[in-house]
DNA sequence: CCGTTACGCTACGACCCGTAGCGAAAGCCG
DNA sequence: CGGCTTTCGCTACGGGTCGTAGCGTAACGG
């Protein structure tokens, strides 16, 4: 979002209704037309504002896109479920019903693209879409290791490592069953990936003794 | 590939170095460009084909780079490494290896992104791509129950769910760090994967005696 | 009221698209 | 060899989108 009315300034401040109205509009042609048809000037007439005042805010097509996805994701939490097993299922479900909307298909996936070529861009997925994802894993370890259910991180390293890796297969997963395999991600996958998962994290948590608290390579 | 000349045919064949220079010449483009900068008429231009022979070929851009970035996955291949842990890691590795080069990264997300409105187009894609990657998890699976590593499938409606799931996990988790957390996928990252897939497919296959053959949900 | 900024609108050259039409080239076959 | 057929390279075209410039007007602050 780069509509923010620096404090002390003068002048007519920016409209945020034309903000939201972009930002909607680009969302409905992403449903419609998906990326490579969507044009700024179709944009801009569904939101019922000037080409100019879009360019204005978005340097691009790719800009615009990425915060349009962006908003997507802001509904994206972590409810304490109680226990490990629930929380993982509860995130895949809700970070898949996000994924199955058709404009969150297309526009990522489409800015993903572009910011292979694209280094500023891939910093602003990054910061705006990848990191907030990110977030609910580092709040599920923290939560599933005050439970006692995953055994504490030897150190600073290792548990970056393994929170990336846990995100990775997480994320990615979904991800892949949603846009690649095109299918969709109910409560028995859910279920079945998150046992999955789950004894894959006991596993190398306790990797001889299944009742031991783990003492080897943990991964949790 | 839509070059093939029916065999009883009249007139002049189609060139296949024609075929070769302009899909290598999509693959050059891509990795200068991108994906939303590449032209046809450049990929022409570079093949040293007129524009209107590529025309004749393809359909489009998306068709054009579907068998562009298709002939990267050609490679993919799963020798038996005498182990499921060292197959999977291998294949990982080999998997990994192919969506590192740019033009695997931004040509396969931009038509991902194009096929959520264009039925066709995935279609296509998941017949060139993605089938075939899935045949290696197939494979994979049934080397290790031929080794003992893993129990048989009870039916063929699970065995195919669990195939899917698994598929969904390791080729999502590889292009997930890939292309989206955007850091390397070596073999430290491979093997602390491995072991964590691993160690989910046994737990899941024996869920109370380590050392007895599962007998409930079998998710292998 | 005045300065400043955002807005809507129009117009513009530049580029790419996808197709049509042409003459020449490269095969097959009698 | 002389036809027949299909592909090839080339040129040209209308149509659409891009991103920008210029202008008059609208909205806010001092």
């Amino acid at each position: 979002m780069q509509s923010r009315t620096p404090a002390g300034r003068t002048g007519r401040p920016r409209s945020v209704a034309a903000d939201t109205a972009i930002l909607a509009a680009t969302r409905a042609a992403l449903v419609e037309l998906g990326w490579s048809k969507l044009t700024l000037g179709d944009v801009a007439t569904r939101a019922g504002v000037a080409k100019t005042t879009l360019y204005r805010r978005w340097p691009g097509k790719n800009e615009l896109v990425v915060d349009a996805v962006a908003e997507l994701f802001d509904e994206l939490e972590l409810p304490d479920r109680g226990s490990l097993a629930a929380d993982i299922e509860g995130v895949v479900l809700q970070f898949a019903t996000i994924l199955a909307r058709p404009e969150a298909k297309s526009g990522l996936m489409a800015v993903l693209a572009e910011s292979t070529v694209d280094d500023a861009l891939r910093e602003r997925i990054r910061d705006s879409i990848v990191d907030r994802q990110k977030r609910l894993v580092l709040e599920g370890r923290s939560r599933a290791q005050a439970r006692g259910e995953l055994p504490p991180e030897p150190d600073q390293e290792t548990a970056s490592k393994n929170a990336d890796l846990i995100f990775d297969v997480v994320a990615g997963s979904v991800v892949h069953r949603t846009l690649i395999s095109a299918e969709q991600v109910d409560t028995s996958w859910a279920q079945r990936f998150t046992a999955l998962l789950l004894g894959g994290l006991n596993a190398t948590a306790r990797p001889t003794d299944p009742t031991a608290p783990g003492t080897t390579t943990s991964v949790a």
